[in-house]
Order: structure tokens, then C-alpha cells, then sequence
DNA sequence: GGTACTCACCTTAGCTGC
DNA sequence: GACCGCAGCTAAGGTGAG
């Protein structure tokens, strides 16, 4: 039987124009035409977002704040609001899902769409894109750039050629939709720096360049044997994969979460044990915390901590079954810690949990001595949950974790861009 | 003179069981 | 019993993205 050739995939990749920036300048819009940085406003933060305006003083995210500082000290700096960036991005998703079912949101701001199946009913690629935008424009009154091709990949390189771009000269608007077409994929890839590629961070980027590769043409010339033999089976494939223009992963709308981790930098090293393992039993609450909310638990648990030095250490342990309480998890991590040599200072930690799978039920990991159950934790657990979606974060949590008679709750992304300093009173 | 947070995936090494 | 090869798992670190 003939089978009937597949249909070339229609993908875009929407990409909201500085996003975080925009969202704070709806509430602020006296600050348009300003350079203004969102983040960064603690003395060992980075910057998460900057105007374009910004951009032209060479300000970019993930910045250090005090290099952001010195290239532009005329420049707006803004704490983030990550929870108002969540809202305004779930309105953003559902425009995109009045286009099509298949939306898979790699970030806050970013997302692919498969409009494959819409052709029909919308139009081509090109004119879905500018409804998506037009549309996004209409409900929210923020801008994206759009990238339309067969495939993830070149959609999301389309998306950053859509963009405006920022130089010392000024801002130059973006095109805002671009397509990489069926057929021309090559000669649009081919001449760009081999860093746009997906997985070329800047310990690549040295191999290839010892290679004498600079443009995504030069690495498909290579050859994949070549790539393999430079860094390593998966990587090398994959990248000789994207020279090519190939890239066959799907748009998917529903990814399974694979691991759930908290950390945070401290506003000053912590030396005392006691100091750091308060740190961590109050991360281990928060992880514990979004584990049940997401209805499983962890059987590996990882502990990292970064010296004042920036040297970085993981230690892991795997449990025997997933555990999804704070008692259990900072049970593990406890003897991790007490590997570790604390005296240099501790600049961060994190706790995070992998291996994910529906917590056992009746576990007795800890019922020694007078010492409750798991399954008595669990419950209390579950009660845990109930006062805080009642009465707050900072409502409860383990005794162990108070600090000078308050508890500071963690919550996803609060922390995002590095410890703040001391926030001026709402309003003000 | 300065490096956040979250998540995914890969590599390497060591251990264990067959 | 010692050794080998292999698979599977775990631990630790590295890289990259957004």
C-alpha cells in the first residue's frame, strides 16, 4: 500500500519581547523609553530581564547586578515579581491555546506551538503568527516575536531573528514574524555562528573552536564520526543532527516533570552548622511541599552547596521507595551534610528531589525510639497543606527552620535572581 | 572584580549481580 | 575460586537553556 507522505510540520516558537521589562512597565508606564532592569537589585544578584534600551549599554540577563550597575548607571532597577509574571503568563498561554491544543511552554515567556492541523481553518503559518501576535498584543498589550518552520529548532532560531535587536547606535524594531521555509532551511542555517545551536554553551563552543569551526556550515562539514569523537556520543549526534537542519522532537503539550529542587544564595556566607542545616530544613519543607502539591515523591535527594569560594558539591542519596514529607527528606540530606566540611563558608544551598514516583503508603523509614511514622508525617503532612492554602505560606512549618522568631517561607522562583536587600515598604 | 535559580540531560566511574 | 564481559544502578560532576 502506498502510504501517503506526511504533511511538512508547521511549528512556531512565540517568544515574548523582554518580557518580565514589559510586564513592569504596564504598571509603570512612565518608565517606557527608559533603559530599566528587572532584578538584580541585591548586592550578589544578576539581572533577569533589561529594556532594550538597557541592552544598548551592553546590560543583558544574567548579568551581575554590579556589572549591570557600572554599564548603566542611569538604569531603572526593579525587584521581580514572579508571581505577577506567572498570572500575566497563563493569560499569555491561553491566547495561544484558542490556536491549537498543542502548546508546550518551555518557560514563563516562550513557547512552541504545532499549528500542523490549523492550516485549514486559520490560513498558512506566516498568517497564524501574525493573529497569534496580533492577538497577544489585544489581550495583554505586550509584544513577541515569532518564529515559524518544520521543526522546533528552526522555529525557535526564526523567533530570535524576529526580535528587535539593541545596539550603541539604538533599538532597531523586529520583523516580528519570521519563517524559515520548506526547502530553504539550509542556506538560512548554514551561514549562522555555530553558538545559535541548541547545546553550544560556552565549554562547546571552546572544542569546536580548537576544531576550527565557527558557523553551523563549518560543523556540518565536519562530519558526525568527528563530532562524536569531540564530545562524546549523544552530544555530538545531536549536533551533527541540527547542522543538518533535522530535529524531529514533537511539540508536547504535557511533559512530565522529572525532578523538583529549591536553592538559594545567602545574602552573607554562612559558617555554623547549625545555620546551614536551618537552610536546609526550610528548603526541604519547600520541597517536600510542591512534591505532594504535584502528587508524587522522590526517591533520590540531592544536596548541593557552593562554597564562598564558588566551588560547587552535589551528594545524593537514593531511598529505598519516594518520600514526599520535610521530616524524610531532610532525614537524608542530614548525613550528607555532615560529609561536607563546612569551615570555608557557604555561600548556597539547595535541595532537590529526583527519581520521582508515587510516595509508598504505611512507610516506617523512621519509627525508632519514639520517633513518628512516615505515615503519621504524611498525615500531618496533609494538614500542613491545608492551614497554608488556608492561611498562608508563612502560616507554619517545622520549628527547626525559625530564625529569629520568624519563618521565611520558600516559594518557587521567589528567589529567582539572587538575595535581595532589604525592599522598600509597598507603594513607596 | 563577580557569577541566581530551576530543570534536563549527559558523561564518567564505581559497584553489584549474573 | 578467579576472572571476564555485560547490564543496570547509583553517585558525582558538568553543561546548557531560559
Amino acid at each position: 500500500m502506498a502510504g501517503e507522505a506526511p504533511a511538512t510540520r508547521c511549528i512556531l516558537h512565540v517568544d515574548m519581547d523582554a518580557f518580565y521589562v514589559s510586564v513592569e512597565l504596564l504598571r509603570r508606564p512612565e518608565l517606557r523609553g527608559l533603559p530599566v532592569v528587572v532584578g538584580g537589585t541585591g548586592n550578589r544578584g544578576v539581572v533577569a530581564a533589561a529594556s532594550y534600551e538597557a541592552r544598548r549599554y551592553g546590560v543583558h540577563s544574567a548579568m551581575p547586578s554590579s556589572v549591570a550597575r557600572r554599564r548603566c548607571p542611569q538604569a531603572v532597577f526593579l525587584p521581580g515579581d514572579h508571581e505577577r509574571y506567572a498570572e500575566v503568563s497563563h493569560e499569555v498561554f491561553e491566547v495561544f491555546r484558542e490556536f491549537t491544543p498543542l502548546v508546550e511552554g518551555l518557560s514563563l515567556d516562550e513557547a512552541f506551538l504545532d499549528v500542523t492541523g490549523a492550516h485549514r481553518l486559520l490560513g498558512d503559518g506566516v498568517t497564524i503568527a501574525r493573529r497569534v501576535r496580533e492577538r497577544v498584543l489585544e489581550h495583554t498589550g505586550l509584544t513577541c516575536s515569532v518564529g515559524v518552520a518544520p521543526n522546533k529548532f528552526l522555529a525557535k532560531l526564526g523567533s530570535e531573528q524576529a526580535k528587535p535587536k539593541a545596539g550603541p547606535n539604538g533599538v532597531r524594531p523586529g520583523v516580528g514574524v519570521f519563517e524559515v521555509v520548506p526547502g530553504a532551511e539550509l542556506s538560512f542555517l548554514h551561514p549562522l555562528p555555530v553558538q545559535a545551536l541548541w547545546g553550544v554553551g560556552p565549554a562547546t563552543l571552546e572544542r569546536l573552536s580548537r576544531l576550527g569551526v565557527v558557523t553551523v556550515g563549518d560543523l556540518a562539514a565536519l562530519g558526525e564520526d568527528v563530532l562524536v569523537g569531540a564530545l562524546g556520543r549523544a552530544n555530538g549526534r545531536h549536533l551533527a543532527q541540527l547542522a543538518r537542519g533535522e530535529d524531529d522532537r514533537r511539540v508536547e503539550p504535557d511533559r512530565d516533570l522529572k525532578s523538583v529542587g529549591h536553592e538559594e544564595t545567602f545574602a552573607s556566607d554562612l559558617f555554623e552548622f547549625d545555620d546551614v542545616w536551618r537552610e536546609i530544613v526550610r528548603l526541604s519543607d519547600g520541597v517536600a511541599s510542591r512534591l505532594r502539591y504535584l502528587g508524587t515523591g522522590a526517591r533520590t535527594i540531592t544536596l548541593k552547596v557552593r562554597f564562598s569560594n564558588f566551588t560547587t558539591v552535589t551528594r545524593s542519596v537514593t531511598l529505598p521507595t519516594p518520600v514526599n514529607t520535610a521530616t524524610a527528606i531532610s532525614a537524608a540530606v542530614g548525613p550528607l551534610l555532615e560529609r561536607l566540611e563546612l569551615g570555608a563558608g557557604v555561600r548556597l544551598v539547595g535541595v532537590s528531589g529526583s527519581n520521582l514516583g508515587e510516595p509508598t503508603e504505611q512507610l516506617t523509614l523512621f519509627a525508632t525510639d519514639g520517633e513518628l511514622a512516615e505515615q503519621a508525617w504524611s498525615e500531618a503532612s496533609t494538614a500542613l497543606d491545608d492551614i497554608r492554602s488556608r492561611f498562608g505560606q508563612a502560616s507554619i512549618g517545622p520549628a527547626s527552620a525559625i530564625r529569629g522568631g520568624t519563618l521565611r517561607p520558600v516559594r518557587r522562583g521567589e528567589q529567582q535572581w539572587g538575595p535581595e536587600q532589604q525592599r522598600p515598604p509597598a507603594g513607596s
